[in-house]
DNA sequence: CTAACAATTTACGCTTATGTAAAATGTAAA
DNA sequence: TTTACATTTTACATAAGCGTAAATTGTTAG
C-alpha cells in the first residue's frame, strides 16, 4: 500500500500507457468484441465496419501494448485478449461506459456466408 | 440493447472521449484523488508534485471535458468529480490498475502547514 | 510460377497532445 | 492602491495520433 502519493506516479504512467491504447473508438470496439473469444481480422473487419487497413494498423498498435496477441492459421489471424488484466479493464469500460450494450455474449446477426465462432 | 454491434459506434467514440481525458498521469492521478473528495489546485499541488501551470492546464481539460467542476472559495478553487458515472469509471481503472494503492480513503502524509481537510 | 485472398506496412498531410517557461488574471489584505 | 498569493492562460517547439490511399508481405490453390 502506498501511503505516499509520489509513488502512485509510475504507476499512473503505466495506467495511462494502457489507458491510451484503450482511447480510440476501433481498438476499444476491437477489445469489446474479443471479450467473448478469438475473433479473426475479417470476422471484425465485417462487425465493425472499419476498413482492413486502418484496422490493422490499430490491432498492431493493440499487440505491441500488449493488450492482444495474434495467432496464425492458414490466411487467417485470429486475435484474442491477452490477459486477465486487460480483460478486466476492457471489462469494466464496457460495463461503466456501453452498458449492456456490449455483453460479451451477444453474438451478432451471423452474416449469410457464417464465418461466425 | 443493441444487437448490431454498428451501432456501438458512437457510444465507443463518446466514451472514448472520456477515456483520453483520463489517460494522463497528471490527470488519472487527480481524478483518483478526487474520489476521496473535493481538494483545492495547492492540495492536489502539493501531494501529486505537479508544477502549478500544468496542472491548472491539465484541471481545464477535465473542466472542458465534464469531468470535474469547480467551486471557488475565496483564493482557493476546490474541484471535484463532477457525477457517478465518471465516479465509476476512474474507480474502476483505480481498482484494476493501480489496486488498493490508490484506495480513497487513504489520507496522505499532512504537510506540516496543515492545509490537509 | 501465377492468381486470389488475408493481412500488414508505408507514405503523406493534418490535427492534437505535451513540456517548458513566461505573462496575465482574480482575490484578499494592508 | 499596492502587495502577495492562488490560479489560469499564452506562446513555442517537439512529438504523437489519425484518416486515407497505395504498396507489400504471407498463404493457399491451381
Amino acid at each position: 500500500m502506498i501511503k505516499d502519493v509520489k509513488n502512485m506516479e509510475p504507476l499512473a504512467r503505466e495506467a495511462t500507457t494502457l489507458l491510451k491504447s484503450l482511447s480510440h473508438p476501433d481498438r476499444l470496439m476491437v477489445c469489446c468484441q474479443l471479450r467473448g473469444g478469438e475473433m479473426s481480422v475479417g470476422e471484425l473487419e465485417v462487425q465493425l465496419e472499419i476498413p482492413q487497413p486502418r484496422l490493422s494498423r490499430e490491432l498492431a498498435k493493440l499487440r505491441e501494448e500488449d493488450i492482444i496477441s495474434a495467432r496464425r492459421e492458414g490466411k487467417v489471424v485470429h486475435y484474442s485478449l491477452v490477459d486477465a488484466r486487460v480483460h478486466a479493464l476492457v471489462d469494466a469500460i464496457c460495463t461503466v461506459m456501453l452498458g449492456s450494450n456490449a455483453d460479451p455474449d451477444v453474438r451478432f446477426e451471423p452474416e449469410p456466408e457464417g464465418e461466425n465462432q
